[in-house]
DNA sequence: TAGATTGTTAATCGATTAACAATC
DNA sequence: TAGATTGTTAATCGATTAACAATC
């Protein structure tokens, strides 16, 4: 039985994973959780409770974590080393963007492809000169997948109204897990359980902000 | 003293609403939280909770709650009629996918202005005729937020390397409430606690993805 | 009336914070 | 040694779920 990490551990875990590689430390330096509470904003109790919890126990006392133990543990957590490649539904801006997005290459995730309808986008190609991604036709999605098995993730940034029906047709063809961009709950069939989906919708965290500027006594 | 409401609870409330807005009834009909559980996926038992805790007791047993007040108080919550008027910092692919967000345009939201360093992009609008956006520089945006005394919201979607440095500047010029999408934890100065903030760095959720799928026993 | 649905309280669950003995 | 920092447990906090009396 797999003990449950939810989003929230994971997050922080990519924060600690952020942090080491922006500070570039040499990797016999240690790393105490104190620091990493001054880099992340994390508290130092939640560091190590968090490495508690994954079972990541190999501080050393007055010293901390050494980074290169603490850089492959991490890695490990997070699955970098296994190269994820995605592909992309949706092709218009926020979709262009994340196919070009700077954590994605940090993290080791390639997007190999982008997918959308319109006839002005297929064909093309998008980003920079070596790592040109094309973008096919939805309708082509399956023969892709055919060629590829060994692409299992899908980030969904098709227009709200398109989205469950897409979502129901990526699950169709066999992907295992989908991030919604889209600012709409979606949800995975009963018969498709096994299918992971994350709604990580855009733009819908504003309304926090706005509700607290408003309501100011 | 005022109840914390958290993002949460503010982002359900969201959904009741859009889910609203969506079925389109007319407003003498009655909606059941068991009715807004099957189109928002939240369980009836934390609707009520929800309803509950906002002070929102408008529902007539055997019916369920008429979906005039229901507007009416959800609109309040979420502070809709106010009309906020938001600026974008950064004019890249995602900061103007958010300018024309369609989410924003349901919840009364209206981006006024982009700024952007890039000279390419300044000086230049984008949207569609009739609700065209100027892309102003960074530097315009003192005089800018002077004009406009009513903006205090900004969007942040700088590259990663600018943006605590932005955010900086934000506060500087007096905006009290900034949602930040760059994939890096931001955090605002001691000395600025009244300034709110959001961390909705985008993307970041496809690592609980990429971790479920390549930890599956 | 019988059935459905609310408002509200209590129980449960999960996540964060605090504390501290162990020890380098 | 004294001080710092870990690993781990316990306490606290907050959010969700369950239950049910009230009542239309």
């Amino acid at each position: 039985m797999k003990k449950k990490i939810s989003l929230r551990v994971i997050r922080r875990i990519s924060f600690y994973y952020e942090a080491l590689l922006k500070l570039n430390l040499p990797e016999t330096n240690y790393i105490s959780s104190k620091k990493l509470e001054e880099v992340t904003g994390v508290s130092c109790n939640q560091v190590r409770q968090d490495f508690f919890y994954l079972g990541i126990s190999i501080g050393k006392q007055k010293k901390g974590y050494l980074v290169k133990k603490l850089f492959r543990e991490l890695r490990r957590i997070l699955s970098i080393d296994h190269g994820a490649r995605v592909i992309i539904i949706g092709a218009g801006r926020i979709g262009q963007a994340l196919s070009n997005y700077k954590l994605f290459k940090d993290r080791n995730i390639t997007v190999t492809a982008l997918f959308d309808i319109k006839p002005g986008l297929v064909g093309t190609e998008i980003g920079k000169p070596g790592q040109k991604k094309p973008i096919l036709h939805v309708d082509q999605l399956d023969a892709y997948l055919n060629e590829n098995p060994d692409i299992h993730i899908a980030l969904l940034t098709v227009p709200e109204e398109a989205a469950q029906e897409t979502l129901d047709r990526l699950i169709a063809h066999g992907i295992k897990g989908v991030v919604n961009f889209a600012p709409k709950i979606l949800k995975v069939p009963r018969e498709s359980k096994d299918v992971q989906l994350i709604n990580d919708c855009i733009g819908t965290s504003l309304y926090k902000i706005v509700y607290q500027l408003y309501n100011k006594k």
